[in-house]
RNA sequence: GCCCAUGUAGCUCAGGGGUAGAGCACUUCCUUGGUAAGGAAGAGGUCAUCGGUUCAAUUCCGAUCAUGGGCUCCA
């Protein structure tokens, strides 16, 4: 009879075989009704499944991550019992949990409404309250697609359809409504209720653009209120720090109709960007990069022969002249080949590392753009090293470190890596596929970075590496990148003697860190909500005259700071200072210099930051060693201390 | 490109078949005030564009463009 040991070690016997309630109960009420399932042996069953032998057993509550992830996929289910009663000709296909949350895809004749959410919702809400049993049943695949079939859920039948026939499925049940599902599920719709239905979304049947449109519906479940209000309010607070609420703000750049996708950059903004760049030019120079510039309009035969036009042909801007058709560029890669090109070169030469910040345009989707995140005018941090296969491993592990210390200048710490290998629709053989995805898992492994895998998403000519970062709201950029490519070399008669006097093709490695200049901006500004660290800040100084009579003292100082080299303005108006204080904050200029009759007289200068931290004040040469030593470490010390 | 939503003053938004409204910003005047909004007056809009319905459209309908949320795509 089974002798059941909890997380503990501690150990109870029972006579009979026990479910999980069963032993939660035994432990107390409460558990009991705290319980959504049980982790036995390891693997996570439903509540009620009976133990008849000896097991390790933890009890599943809305604690666990296991837990709420249990709880989001019940939520699922009983969405598409909601659905499926209102709208009964609608057809239920697949309803995963994702990131807080889930969501459920439905074959419907129209889409649905907002009021329709509302309804769905509300009826949701009832079926909590009539707490409804959740159960599972085991099925043969041939009953359960003549099951779906005879339900005309034509979706779930062709689901089940693809797998293997001797493979027993797990059906769930609750009141009316039974979908095929792995489960575990938790006991009743009684324990679900702590969820709100988000937003509508079209989504393609098993992701298949060719397919027929399906209707999504996200929602988010928690489990319990708090959790669920807390989410809401983290989502609000996100949203300001939208890059595209803030870029208005901060008077950064702006977007109109009349070119989509191109960004026209303000004085501030451009500011953000030029600081970047030279920070980039400097770093990359030190890094042995020789700094190029290639055109903007380039004849198609060089994107025939790159194999981007054949690819991209469709996405690329062309510029037609009496007889010739050109492109705008779509990326750098075929333009710095040509440079490499010129002349004869010799081993000697390589690694040859060229770099150019890249004005690329991409007739990107219309759907696929998003703010200055996702453009169709964009600049990249482009380089290419051009090398022998040796080299290839070292490059990239230089490479990486030198990505990590440039993405902690600018404060980020949390970079997702992944490994996006081969595609369906490649250039190049496939033993070149073997060593070039090899050469960058290798690289990835001796940074012992914690990488993904994304199996077919590499570049048409190679393996990529992408370095992503998060948005306010959670969302993943791809940034920075290296590419290994055995391909375009050849295909574009890149050559160079080797020690031997042989002509030998060499191998290209793409490269960027900020991705584009665009992107990076804006996961920035969204990172550090606007307030810009004292390097990249626009105005990184603004002085406040109390009265006209400061003017001179305040000019004066504006000049000594200016020398110096710091962006700072001086804010002259006929105002009260509270509200050049205000409208400085909201500008998120980092320090503000009151100045007043005491100041002019002290010489002294009170010092108040963004965060309305105001410092002891201190003369001139204080100011301003404190404010370069911020600068140099780029925030790691500043003048607060 | 596909599905849904949205488009009204520089910005944020309200309104609604009879040619428009608020707050902030802007301009002028008063105020020289010590740490997040001083006061008053004024100016500002082909209600995204193009068609249709109607005696009448910014409002209803359709198309287009753009934006937002997803899907797909991302060299």
């Amino acid at each position: 009879m089974p002798s059941i040991t909890l997380p503990d070690g501690s150990q109870r016997h029972f006579d009979n075989p026990v479910s999980v309630m069963d032993v939660a109960a035994d432990i107390g009420p409460g558990l009991a009704k705290a319980t959504l399932a049980g982790r036995v042996n390891g693997e996570l069953v439903d509540a009620d499944t009976v133990l008849s032998s000896d097991a390790e057993l933890s009890i599943i509550t809305s604690r666990d991550d296991d837990g709420l992830h249990l709880l989001r996929h019940s939520t699922a289910h009983l969405m598409a019992q909601a659905v499926k009663q209102l709208f009964p000709e609608a057809q239920v296909t697949i309803g995963p949990v994702i990131e807080d949350g889930f969501y459920y895809d439905f074959a419907y004749e129209r889409p649905f409404t907002p009021d329709d959410l509302e309804q769905i919702e509300k009826r949701m809400s009832e079926l909590v309250k009539q707490k409804i049993p959740i159960q599972r049943s085991e099925i043969g695949r041939d009953k359960a697609v003549e099951f779906f079939d005879g339900l005309s859920e034509a979706y779930k039948a062709e689901i089940i359809r693809d797998i293997p026939a001797d493979e027993v499925l797990s059906l769930y049940e609750q009141g009316d409504f039974t979908d095929l599902c792995r489960g575990p599920h938790v006991p009743s719709t009684g324990h679900l209720g702590h969820f709100k239905l988000m937003k509508l979304a079209g989504a393609y049947w098993r992701g298949d653009s060719d397919n027929e449109m399906l209707q999504r519906i996200y929602g988010t479940a928690w489990a319990n209120k708090k959790d669920l209000k807390g989410y809401l309010h983290r989502l609000e607070e996100a949203e300001k720090r939208d890059h595209r609420k803030i870029g208005k703000q901060l008077d950064l750049f702006h977007l109109q109709e009349e070119a989509p996708g191109m960004v026209f950059w303000h004085p501030a903004g451009w500011t953000i960007y030029q600081v970047i760049e030279q920070y980039m030019r400097d770093r990359q120079r030190e890094q042995g990069y020789k700094e190029i510039r290639t055109p903007q309009v380039v004849d198609m035969s060089l994107w025939e022969r790159s194999g981007h036009a054949d690819k991209f042909g469709d996405d690329m801007f062309s510029v037609e002249t009496d007889d010739r058709k050109f492109a705008l560029k779509p990326m750098n890669c075929p333009c710095h080949v040509q440079v490499f090109n010129q002349g004869l070169r010799s081993y000697r030469e390589l690694p040859l590392r060229l770099a150019e910040f890249g004005s690329c345009h991409r007739n990107e989707l219309s759907g696929a753009l998003h703010g200055i995140m996702r453009v169709r005018g964009f600049v990249q941090d482009d380089g290419h090293i051009f090398c022998t296969e040796e080299q290839i491993q070292e490059e990239c592990a230089t490479f990486i470190d030198f990505l990590h210390s440039v993405y902690e200048d600018f404060g980020f710490t949390e970079i997702i890596y992944r490994l996006s290998t081969r595609p369906a629709q490649r250039v190049g053989s496939d033993a070149d596929w073997d060593r070039s995805e090899k050469a960058l898992a290798d690289a990835l492994d001796a940074k012992q970075l914690d990488w993904k895998e994304l199996p077919g998403e590499g570049a048409f000519y190679g393996p990529k590496v992408e370095f992503s970062l998060k948005d306010c709201i959670g969302r993943v950029w791809q940034c920075g990148t290296v590419q290994v490519d055995f391909s375009m070399p050849g295909r574009l008669d890149a050559e160079y003697v080797d020690a031997g006097g042989e002509r030998k093709v060499p191998v290209m490695l793409h490269r960027a860190i900020l991705g584009s200049f665009e992107r990076f901006i804006g996961i920035l500004v969204e990172n550090h909500e606007g307030k810009m660290p004292l390097w990249l800040s626009p105005i990184q100084l603004k002085i406040l005259n109390i009265t006209d009579r400061q003017r001179e003292f305040s000019e004066k100082l504006e000049k000594s700071l200016s020398d110096q080299g710091f962006r700072v303005e001086t804010d002259l108006r006929n105002e009260k200072i509270g509200l050049k204080i205000r409208e400085a904050t909201l500008l998120r200029v980092p320090y503000m210099l009151v100045v007043g009759d005491k100041e002019v007289e002290s010489g002294k200068i009170p010092v108040r930051t963004r965060d309305a931290v105001e410092l002891e004040p201190m003369d001139l040469e204080t100011l301003i060693s404190g404010l370069k030593l911020e600068l140099a470490s780029r925030g790691r010390e500043t003048l607060e201390g």
